[in-house]
DNA sequence: CCAACTGTACTACATAGCATAGTACAGTTG
DNA sequence: CAACTGTACTATGCTATGTAGTACAGTTGG
């Protein structure tokens, strides 16, 4: 499920925070899907249990989990609502790598073709894809 | 000249070293020109000269500007074309967040228009600008 | 009821990166 | 020779990150 990099300069609190951002964009996570409990995500990816409630603290104060003492951590109810007005600010960025483009030279037709590639190689097959695995007991 | 964000999380000195990079690009610093000296910018820019000196260091490390003990600092001769090389890593980026907008479900539109204003916007007026003012001495 | 799970809240500690401060040395230039 | 240039140190402080250990309260299934 998760793939935790200890070597990025990206903190490993905020790497669970991004891909759990993305398992619920791409339908991974549902609305109301149970996330692993934090001890279990911490033995599972060898990261201390802090770390992970890092992450998960992290994830309810955006309003895409709702923490429930006792019973876990869920998948909020509007979480993709919310990513999609989010996710909105990757167009910023876009923007700014683009510019950076047009200055050293490279062709518009590069760039069309990258956005015009993902476009079509992903437009088919959204959300269509397994939640976390039973996790069993413990 | 230089635009430092204290605030910022990335660090001052990866600052001056991308603007660094964003002025060769876009014609402001041309090769062969002279960058401003340690203490200079130290002094301008309000920033320990150690850091000035680290970014320096790393942009002499990625074979950008050539320092000369007692002279200066140099933009490289290869400058702009090691840049335009190394900014087609930007196509990966423009990957990475076109996915996360797919999945969104932004239209294609919406990004393919981003590209499309900034092309058209920049394209005619590339590296018509001013270079350093006079240092004059100190 | 109770053991075993769940999230949460602490304190303490170690480490790494960043930035600052001060000093020192060597090459260049007018 | 004075004043600039880059470079190389050491030392210090701060912050973010991550680890370690403990503790408490709610939930659940046997």
């Amino acid at each position: 499920m998760y793939q935790i990099d200890v070597m990025s300069r990206v903190p490993v609190y905020e790497q669970i925070v991004e891909q759990t951002e993305k398992f619920i964009l791409a339908g991974i996570l549902k609305e109301g899907d149970k996330i692993p409990s934090v001890r279990n995500l911490s033995v599972t990816l060898s990261v201390n249990p802090n770390t992970i409630q890092k992450a998960i603290s992290e994830l309810d104060r955006r309003g895409l989990v709702t923490s429930v003492p006792g019973k876990g951590c869920f998948v909020s109810d509007k979480a993709r609502k919310a990513l999609t007005v989010v996710k909105r600010n990757n167009l910023e960025i876009i923007r700014e790598k683009t510019e950076e483009l047009v200055m050293a030279g490279i062709d518009k037709r590069e760039v069309i073709a990258v956005v015009e590639e993902v476009y079509e190689k992903k437009e088919g097959l959204k959300g269509e894809t397994a939640p976390f695995k039973d996790e069993g007991g413990q």
